[in-house]
RNA sequence: GCGCCCGUAGCUCAGCUGGAUAGAGCGACUGACUACGAAUCAGUAGGUCGGGAGUUCGAAUCUCUCCGGGCGCACCA
């Protein structure tokens, strides 16, 4: 509703002075007033324009409002300050359009609550024509763990944070491939069989009997017995071991790690079969894990498949012929494949290398690029930013290669893929996406932007363009919760703000772990609550109370916020948190249910009233007593607009702040008004509305989240 | 050395892309359960927005420069 009067507005004030004073393509800024008494929506656009019109802003203000005359949904405006406009809406008409504008389909049909599903399939359209909207088939990654240890709780802020972006673009109307990336052949997945191998000299059928055990075990044990855990410990141990005896079997371990590491990558032989072992068991471990916080995947492709199915050799060819690459004869970097970073590539630079000019004479006039990035190495081997680009082609459909497909996982209503090299044949169709979105941390930043720089390089700057790195900060450790864990923190570590977990360490906290304490805190709390309810029923509330915890923890911070981890705050269940939310949709469920009715009777009802007695609804909204009502509308009035804004800055934090002021205006207004106890008929509707309305609204920002709303708490 | 990010209340963070009186949560202190559940609400205290300069009618927001913190800058993956 805000969103599309917002609009309305724009483009009335926008026609006005195209009119009035000839100027064609203002922006027209529109800003939310810092109170009800300036009106529901303001501009400063009159300031913008005092030096540009040389007249001072209150006067071109007062221009505009004689010129707009009466615009359909506003009753009047007003100049303020020194020169605002501010416009105050048609309350009664706003709250009707509340009321009638519920949902896009797709959310609708995602809502568990058969009550917000049925409210209304309307042609809500989210975002219309916005410059730089996102394409239609976009494709998201996120989550991309290394299948070698447990996931920590890094992983679960991509992951989450991923996840939720893919449940707004689905929400704007947007077809989302969600893909995790496998990387199981790196050094990574390397060290842990150098770990089952070398260090505890284990063979091929053993380690395949102790996967086997594993999964027997964790069956009946849980996860803490399972094969990610133990690697864990392993991985560890193995990166300590490099490091121990003496130089010579030092040397002797690093050149192990790098035969083991060719092996894998070559296939085809024991090793190669102890890593696939591995990671796949691994992997199907880090997809439960996501599966309990309700996040979901559609493909997996794995660097295995991109080496063999020669994704590089395609890339290098057309990287080869663009000038994208060419070769350098001279400096440190004699004898590779290089790109023009960036950053550093001056003017000269780059035409030197894309432009008419061979690789053969490429570098010849200015000396080499020390500053280029290597893709191919002297030795002819790739780059890891090498096979990121051949991979990205791969995304666009700009390869003129694909996978192999074949079913991995098997959800409650469909299947993960998982790239193969032969495959099925009947198989959905991935890639040859129109935007991309890469849920990568903020450090690796410079790698992004170089396969960017390389889309960009060959011409396909309209796929360059569309290429996203959602970026974010790391979750680190504050001291005094690493000291907590048992891990001995350096001294000089004690007095930083955060410490860096670290895999390779062993360092961090463990994903399953975490999510085992929340159910286990929540549990408690149930327990004490909901003694008439059965086990199941108190092990499900808790459940979606400690997820609706975890996964607003994680969406409350803004992406590039470091997030200093500790259990005192991620445990917490009061204030700006999940549950916070989700029990003031349990408050407002319990209201229909003792007040023996339900929220879309509710809603009907008052529709029609509405379209009747439009005067009364308008007094119910109005005045000093009502003010707070007004603005509980309002503000469910907003998602469309919160929305939008989320999918243009790739934040989500805005929806979870969103649904967090939502209830805690409608906790305000709940102590304010008893409803149940309201003797005026129409009144009590109102109220009623009110509370259907928000109960909508936050159990729909509460599903974009991922978090669920429970019956009872 | 170069590049990116951060510095806002005791703590953890917002601040709608330059606008009106800088806001939340936690913590502290006061109050409110015989009414729809107190995982709640109302209130009080707490800020030279790291320092300085500049641009502007107007700066927490943009520019420059210091100070402090973090992370990247390999023919590793």
């Amino acid at each position: 509703m805000v969103l599309e009067l917002q609009k309305r507005l724009g483009d009335a004030i926008r026609a006005v002075l195209n009119e009035k004073y000839g100027l064609a393509d203002e922006t027209v800024p529109i800003e939310t007033p810092p109170g009800l008494r300036f009106g529901e929506i303001a501009t400063p656009v009159a300031l913008q324009l005092a030096r540009k019109l040389r007249k001072a802003p209150k006067v071109i203000a007062q221009e505009i409002v004689a010129a707009l005359g009466s615009v359909e949904g506003f009753t009047g405006f007003e100049v303020a300050g020194a020169g605002y406009i501010n416009a105050r809406l048609e309350r009664a008409a706003a709250v009707r359009m509340v009321v009638s504008h519920p949902f896009a389909g797709e959310i609708g049909e995602r809502m568990e609550h058969p009550a917000a599903a049925k409210v209304g399939h309307s042609n809500f359209q989210v975002s219309e024509s916005r410059p730089g909207a996102p394409a239609d088939h976009a494709l998201v990654e996120h989550t991309s763990i290394n299948p070698n240890k447990a996931a920590h709780i890094g992983h679960l802020r991509n992951a989450i944070l991923g996840d939720t972006f893919v449940r707004l673009l689905r929400a704007a109307g947007q077809k989302v491939d969600v893909q995790n990336y496998i990387d199981n052949t790196g050094v990574q997945v390397a060290d842990v069989v150098v770990g089952f191998l070398h260090v505890e000299g284990k063979t091929l059928a053993q380690v395949r009997e102790l996967v086997a055990a594993c999964e027997r075990r964790a069956a009946t044990e849980g996860h803490k017995a399972a094969i990610d855990y133990s690697c864990w410990d392993l991985y560890a141990r193995t990166s300590q071991w490099y490091s121990e005896g003496s130089e010579e079997e030092q040397a002797a371990r690093k050149k192990l790690r790098y035969e083991t590491l060719h092996a894998i990558e070559h296939g085809g032989n024991e090793t190669a079969e102890v890593a696939e072992l591995i990671s796949t068991a691994v992997l199907k471990r880090h997809l439960e894990t996501m599966l309990r916080l309700g996040i979901e995947y559609d493909f997996l492709p794995r660097e295995s498949e991109i080496l063999h199915l020669k994704f590089w050799e395609a890339a290098f060819e057309q990287l080869k012929k663009t000038g994208v690459l060419y070769f350098e004869e001279q400096g440190k970097n004699k004898g590779c494949w290089v790109m023009t970073r960036p950053g550093g590539g001056d003017a000269a630079g780059t035409a030197r290398h894309a432009g008419t000019a061979g690789p053969e004479t490429g570098a010849t006039t200015s000396g080499p690029d020390e500053e280029a990035k290597v893709i191919v190495r002297s030795n002819g081997t790739v780059t890891y930013v090498g096979k990121d680009i051949a991979y990205h082609l791969w995304k666009f459909g700009l390869l003129g290669r694909d996978f192999g497909y074949k079913p991995f996982f098997r959800y409650s209503d469909r299947e993960c893929w998982i790239s193969t090299t032969g495959g099925e044949a009947d198989h959905p169709h991935f890639g040859g996406a129109t935007a991309i979105y890469n849920v990568i941390d903020a450090r690796q930043a410079d790698p992004q932007a170089n396969v960017i720089q390389a889309l960009r390089g060959m011409g396909h700057t309209a796929e360059a363009d569309h290429y996203t790195h959602f970026s974010y900060e790391m979750v680190a450790l504050t001291p005094r919760c690493a000291v907590e864990l048992g891990y001995t923190v350096a001294e000089e570590d004690l007095s930083r703000p955060y410490i860096e977990v670290s895999g390779r360490k062993g360092f961090g906290v463990k994903a399953d772990d975490l999510i085992d304490k929340l159910i286990a805190a929540t549990r408690a709390e149930v327990d004490a609550r909901q003694t008439a309810r059965s086990e199941a029923e108190r092990q499900k509330i808790a459940e979606q109370i400690a997820i609706g915890a975890l996964r607003y923890f994680m969406l409350k911070y803004t992406r590039n916020s470091v997030i200093a981890f500790d259990f005192k705050d991620a445990l917490s269940f009061e204030g700006e948190t999940g549950p916070y939310i989700q029990y003031a949709v349990v408050r407002i469920r319990n209201i229909f249910r003792k007040g023996e009715t339900t929220p879309e009777a509710v809603l009907a009802e008052f529709a029609k009233a509405a379209s009747q007695r439009v005067s009364e609804l308008a007094s119910q909204l109005s005045g000093e007593e009502n003010e707070d009502i007004w603005a509980l509308w309002l503000r469910a009035g907003r998602f469309s607009l919160v929305l939008d804004q989320c999918i243009g800055a790739s934040e989500p934090a805005y929806l979870a702040k969103h649904a967090f002021q939502l209830a805690q205006e409608f906790n305000n207004f709940y102590h304010k008004h008893h409803i149940l106890t309201e003797e005026d008929a129409g009144r009590k509707t109102f109220l009623l509305a009110t509370a259907a309305v928000v109960l909508r609204e936050l159990v729909k920002a509460l599903a974009l989240l991922g978090i669920e709303s429970p019956e009872a708490m």
